[in-house]
DNA sequence: GCCTAACAAATGAAAATTCATATGTCAGGG
DNA sequence: CCCTGACATATGAATTTTCATTTGTTAGGC
């Protein structure tokens, strides 16, 4: 886009047409409608990101839960001290790589997830339905398709 | 539809199927990208977020930015005592009434946002032409679809 | 006019997050 | 074996965010 062809900013807000701020807006809004329902499970959001996490994949790193969950590192430790010492998971040494730290849910912790996934499946089951036109699969894979970018410096220099 | 095939634990993380991890980690890994340069530039995310929500739009109210930025209208009380401290805004008293205080952004400001947006609208260019077989306004309408989509029932007051 | 509820923004203490770095461990030369 | 660099996690100070509340303003009965 160059200068000859910029008619003069006319139109609304640049973040109401901007790909970046949709994508954070959509998954605010609908991330947003189930953090009601763990507000009154009186669950935090990381807490249940890291046992949503563990879900399905006992046994994480304390990296892995960090990239899972979109979170850095030193604040995941200190989110898992917390989760620790309210009982909902505990860690655990690595056998062969003692620098790792493996986590593992409780019972509580698995208790507690337990409903709490029923109602995210639930939730998720409402929000595709309300977009009947697009398949759930067709969509994840997009989703993921952006996630999985394959941008790490590599296709910089193409862009113009 | 597909509640029924993920009724009994499948393999791999719950999370890697699940609908609103796939949104944010979407979200997260094409902003992480554009993040770079924001660092590249010395600017924080959330001083971006105001200066790009300002632009097409001067004069916005404290709670219309902490809406539109995905914050607490308290944190933006603060990010722009900031912002305003660095020279980036000011704030104005609204003509007719005089609860509402209304966001301007100074020269400097605005010298400081432009350069971002024309990396911003570049970086977006690169991130849709990954995605040849999906039209831009296509996958923009989906999103805001999305973002708008009315909560059934819950109504709080994070209703953007 | 006065009272009350709703609203917009600001405030302050408490909590969570980040940044930079420290500690401990592994892996691969030399 | 002893470096060196890379890695995984932890730590601590400083910053940012949140929660609950306060202040000031507006609008609507009565």
């Amino acid at each position: 886009m160059d200068a000859t062809a910029a008619t003069v900013a006319p139109e609304g807000r640049f973040v109401d047409d901007y790909l970046l701020s949709l994508l954070a807006r959509a998954s605010h809004a609908i991330s947003a409608e189930f953090h009601a329902t763990l507000r009154r499970a009186g669950v935090q959001v990381p807490v249940w990101r890291v046992l949503a996490s563990l879900t399905g994949s006992e046994g994480e790193t304390v990296t892995g839960l960090a990239d899972a969950c979109l979170l850095q590192q030193p604040t995941m430790t200190k989110l898992l001290d917390r989760m620790v010492r309210d009982g909902l998971v505990r860690r655990l040494p690595d056998a062969r790589d003692r620098r790792v730290v493996r986590i593992q849910m409780t019972q509580r912790g698995e208790a507690l997830v337990r409903d709490l996934l029923v109602q995210a499946r639930q939730h998720e089951a409402t929000v595709l339905a309300r977009f009947p036109d697009i398949g759930a699969q067709q969509l994840k894979e997009l989703l993921r398709a952006i996630a999985t970018r394959p941008a790490r410096g590599a296709r910089r220099r193409e862009a113009a």
